[in-house]
DNA sequence: AATGAATGAGTATTCATTCAT
DNA sequence: CATGAATGAATACTCATTCAT
């Protein structure tokens, strides 16, 4: 009768759990973050929520980690298979990409990461190999590749990748600390791509 | 030799203690730093730090303004009376004062405003009013000046001066973040300006 | 044997540590009782204390409500439902209660409320509204009935049923500050009200 | 020229104080009084005020001494020296008296010996041996004397002063708790007085 | 004598974590 | 597994008192 229920709800907790806590987490900030309150936004008992979890600081880096897998791989994959010419891979798939991150829950665990990476740095390493490494590295390649094929020159942008994601980390920011001024994101990464190929093209 | 219990130093404690506080805030954020730690690191009785600043986030807030205030006015002014092109201008002084931002106590404070703005609106507001806008603002009037001076083409980094200043957030967050992976952060505002004037001159 | 460091009472929990709020307040005074004094005399954490009761003021206010309430009603009801003459009543259980009360908590209540009335008048309020006012009616009714019914003269007593319970305030205030002198309160208040009477017979 | 008021303030100082501190005192009891505003109302520096009291239990004390000792002197010397028959002392001078009370600095000093006393015994000794004993003797020496001049009945009345002076307790408390509910204490006291004299006249 | 800056012990309150049920 | 009552260490803040000036 409702145990197929109550079934799916042992399987889904730890999921139930960092959704409440991604949350609370991000209203509140780790130190303020009350474990109470994720418990009751999970629907769950304080003791439930510790038998998954075994610290408040588990739980922030299950959270952590939780939001950051999905999205990239997705993007990753397709730098390697696409069959578009790299400037038309940056224009498209990777600026599309670049846009949908400041609004999404990336942002933030930017901000908890700069908040609390000092006091976390595994955290700040798991993050570094999961997601930035990996995210820069197959942007680089994807110029890379475009250098090899003729289709851009070799400029520092080739080993700095950071220049193509540079606007997307200043609207993450500006989202995060001055939402209430307005600010064209779109239009931002739009002409800083414009530019940086206008820069590197032949 | 024992050094004096009682100094009596109305003029100077402000400021001892506040810069003990930029200290212990740098260190743990806003939340985990101890008021106990910072009246010690200021040489100072608990006591008497209440007696300059009421409550710990008064003392936040007198703190970030304490270091907020200081460097922008002096670029902003060579900005408004400089006679060099604007080309010249942004190759120079104002790739200078990017290059020292990320090293400075101001990385600090975006730090803990990232980290605590949800929770200080006015003391983001303050950085707004007295940085943000201040800054970009006279970013903007500079290659405003270029186009009316027949230097540059009249594009959108006129209205977006934030792509001017992305990669110095950029180098800023890898600086907080991921200081033990190096990056040539001189390098990608370099290449960045360069991309930019590439983009914007005529 | 060792007692249980867990007990789980959530029902009893209240009282008891009214209870024990109720002897520390009594003995310190509001301001001077500590909070972990209560909470030890009551067998308990300081933390469980405050999921009872949100502040020390809290407390106190419960400590007081929960003296008020008891005692009066069972003299109130006697008042109205009597079969006594007003004469034989007062003499009788007005008169017993009226010995009672020096002595029992009521007397603590009157001094915390004394001592901090100024602080905290909704409890002037909620006491005046639960006691005082009822008390001084029951006892007002009970005279205009003997009026009525041709028992007393019409004098000002009938206005001013203070006038019947002023040798208890008197009493009450001896015992809370010269309890080491000596005063036959029980022949004061006996006295007192054979005089009243007097007055008032017809 | 300024010297005469330097040298009177310095005679005034602990006058000024004790005055400063009884407003104190008086607003918010003893424990929850500060230093501190006590020495700002008695314009005096925190440093001054502790040269001419030792701790602020000291203070308090001289408080309480000051006030107590002026008021009731003139009294007993008019019982003692008086020529008018005892019952018309007591409708007169003392009904006078007792009228006073209830809104002069002594209530204050009641309400706070009610409040503080249990930690203040010595106080509470000096309370008795100068105001109370003192106070209740004379009245029971006139009433005594009325007696053996025929014009009172020898009753309880004679070793009970404090039937005369319940009312005025009343009064006292009434308007320390209960200031905004009117009660009119002055015919409260006359009706006692007219009371007390029926029952005792031959 | 007079000041008020400085001290530090003391206290209410919070919250991650535990554990009897 | 599940609960939430119970714990207690941690921490911001206060205020009587001291003492260099």
């Amino acid at each position: 009768m409702a145990e197929p229920r109550y079934q799916r709800r042992k399987q889904d907790r730890p999921k139930e759990i960092t959704e409440a806590a991604f949350d609370v987490f991000a209203e509140h900030g780790y130190a303020s973050a009350r474990v109470e309150e994720v418990a009751k936004r999970a629907g769950v008992s304080k003791g439930l929520l510790y038998l998954y979890f075994k610290t408040k600081e588990e739980l922030f880096k299950a959270v952590i980690r939780s939001v950051v897998i999905r999205r990239l791989d997705a993007l990753l994959v397709t730098i390697e298979t696409t069959e578009l010419s790299s400037e038309a891979f940056i224009r498209g798939p990777l600026l599309e990409f670049m846009k949908r991150v400041p609004g999404s829950p990336v942002a933030v665990v930017i901000r908890l990461l700069i908040a609390e990476g000092q006091r976390h740095p595994d955290l700040v390493d798991y993050y570094w190999e999961n997601v930035v490494s990996k995210g820069l590295g197959a942007i680089a390649r994807c110029v890379e590749r475009g250098v090899e094929r003729g289709e851009f020159r070799d400029t520092a942008v080739t080993q700095l990748p950071q220049l193509l994601v540079a606007p997307m980390m200043v609207s993450m920011i500006w989202k995060i600390l001055f939402a209430k001024r307005t600010l064209d994101t779109d239009k931002l990464m739009e002409t800083h791509i414009e530019m940086v190929l206008a820069y590197i093209k032949l």
